[in-house]
DNA sequence: TTTATTTATTTTCACGTTAAAAGAAAATCG
DNA sequence: CGATTTTCTTTTAACGTGAAAATAAATAAA
């Protein structure tokens, strides 16, 4: 391996001068500087990152974390991500993380194991401890569509979004409401989007004068497609005249449960109606168009990440705050 | 920063001693071990993974460069090598890097400057030197989807998928087929993939005695539904007679293809038959439902990440091959 | 010209860990 | 019981870089 020392020697220099001529310091002649440079491409070096973060105790690595990254949520938000890695001409890596579970070992351990100098979570909750250390050890930590008290939330009003969709469902005729809610099939193990869009969804009901049957409601462990076939089939055989449905899981486990119904000839929207949630691109395509919630994730994930860059650039103060995002309502003919 | 040496100092034993017990070596007492990871817990010692990497010469890290995140292609593989990630326990990371053009530069970097230690290219050809590059530095690539001679090679056969695909149209009776090509508007940007489409588009056409007109071919220059919807303006305005689309640049793009048909009224599959590639979950929802050619990406990202760790981990031997994963037809109702 | 100041470069040390060699203690053997 | 081996632990030396202090050289000031 060819290291500064090497570059030194051929350039007859010392190697902190080949190291203050790569980092383009001011404090080096000319002269000299493409006198090192030449050697250094010659010996075709590269600096060692490792080294270098390990001497100046800054990775350049930006730490995402999520629990899938998998489902249209995250790939969107990646999406933004990716394009502002590109339009800042920043320097900085992204490092995924997914974590199921252990979530707070996880977190520990990226930031004082120095695998990364910042991390952005997506909905994913750290515990009070975990922000604690994040604050003292000074690695910023922006949380995304969850809570996190002394972090920088950036957040998705999922209560008025479920609330939209609910009062969608009612304005068009509908009483008899189902709502599907992603993650585990326990109800203590919610996520605090998908506790969000029940209440905004159980808060429509009651200001429009409308009865939950509990039974209707369902629980899916997975974002996928395969899940919703399950569902529907699920709610022919537990649920209670149901007439409508808010998918709070989103639009792909939506797009399963309208297949499964035109499996078994039941009319979308005629006898049934639903809607979904993320506004997924397909969801205009498919037959009928599915009405959703669509939330500006493309626009977070590119935000979120260029404001870390700046975050650590020292272009903007770490102040803990939070920053909500509205959800919109987009009306198609499934509903 | 709480090193190994402080906690050397609480438990009263050297840090080399440290650092074996925290790597569960079996060089050590139980007793003494006990001891030093009581003092690490106390201390809430984390081991600083850039020290240990630079001292012993392993990241543990597998990069993954592709030119794009967001397209379904390299989502799909991403999501098999998400699965693969979980399944394996494996201690390994991943890291994300995207790069337009300056491709070389970029993946020296990454296996000179200690950024990973393996590479997974996702349609992106590593130029003769970089490949040996890696080779004389042993870090191992696999190269999917495009050609790397002297790497791992994880391809398609995108040439019998077209045909297929071509063929499908022609069994139609479709006589006037277009195609679609992704990347760039250039002809020489073309991806191997690409090349490849078109070339068995172009076989099957000739073996069946059909003629192409070079009016029919069309070019887009990202893999976005809305290219689609410009690609069909672009048809009728410059088009010859088209009655069948193979639309090489994949479902996405097709869909966006359809929906343009059906704003001006062109029945689909009855004035025009379309195929797309790469079948994305929504083909099947859409109406109609969208002809493809699946390829079990998926699988690929999960079966190239774990045998990277293999690799990684020794139990494989790193020797340049190929291998190659056949699609398959899938015929719906827009043919 | 001598001294003070600035500029350019080098020396020395630190970053936190692992690897290799050396040492000490315990166990085994003849 | 002394010699040898084995087991456990420590000492020392890297890994490749950057930061800070020290030096040398060049320039400016008195």
């Amino acid at each position: 391996m060819v290291t500064i020392k090497d570059v030194a020697r051929l350039a007859g220099v010392s190697h902190t001068t080949v190291s203050l001529a790569i980092r383009n310091s001011s404090s080096i002649t000319e002269e000299t500087k493409q006198k090192v440079l030449k050697a250094a491409k010659q010996l075709n070096y590269h600096p060692n990152y490792l080294a270098r973060s390990l001497a100046n105790g800054k990775t350049n690595v930006i730490g995402i974390v999520a629990n899938f990254f998998s489902s249209n949520f995250e790939m969107e938000i990646l999406k933004g991500v990716e394009q502002s890695i590109r339009s800042d001409e920043s320097h900085f890596m992204i490092n995924l993380f997914t974590t199921l579970e252990k979530n707070d070992q996880v977190l520990t351990d990226i930031c004082m194991g120095k695998h990364a100098d910042a991390v952005i979570l997506l909905s994913i909750s750290p515990s009070p401890e975990v922000i604690k250390l994040y604050s003292e050890n000074h690695c910023p930590l922006i949380v995304i569509d969850e809570i996190a008290d002394g972090a920088i939330e950036i957040t998705l009003d999922n209560y008025h979004g479920a609330y939209m969709a609910t009062e969608h469902l009612i304005n068009a005729g509908r009483r008899n409401l189902a709502i599907v809610l992603g993650d585990g099939g326990e109800k203590e193990s919610l996520g605090l989007s998908q506790k969000e869009r029940k209440a905004g969804f159980l808060q429509a009901l009651k200001e429009h004068g409308l009865e939950f049957n509990p039974r209707n409601e369902f629980f899916i462990s997975d974002y996928y497609f395969e899940e919703g076939q399950v569902v529907f089939k699920n709610m022919q055989r537990y649920g209670s005249g149901i007439d409508g449905i808010f998918c709070a899981a989103g639009d792909m486990v939506a797009a399963g449960i309208m297949l499964e119904a035109k499996n078994q000839r039941v009319d979308i929207p005629g006898d049934l109606s639903i809607i979904g949630y993320d506004d997924s691109v397909s969801s205009a395509l498919i037959n009928p168009p599915l009405s959703s919630i669509r939330q500006p994730l493309f626009q977070i994930g590119k935000n979120a990440f260029s404001r870390m860059v700046r975050l650590l650039e020292g272009k903007e103060e770490y102040k803990p705050n939070r920053l909500v995002y509205e959800p919109q309502l987009i009306s198609r003919s499934s509903v």
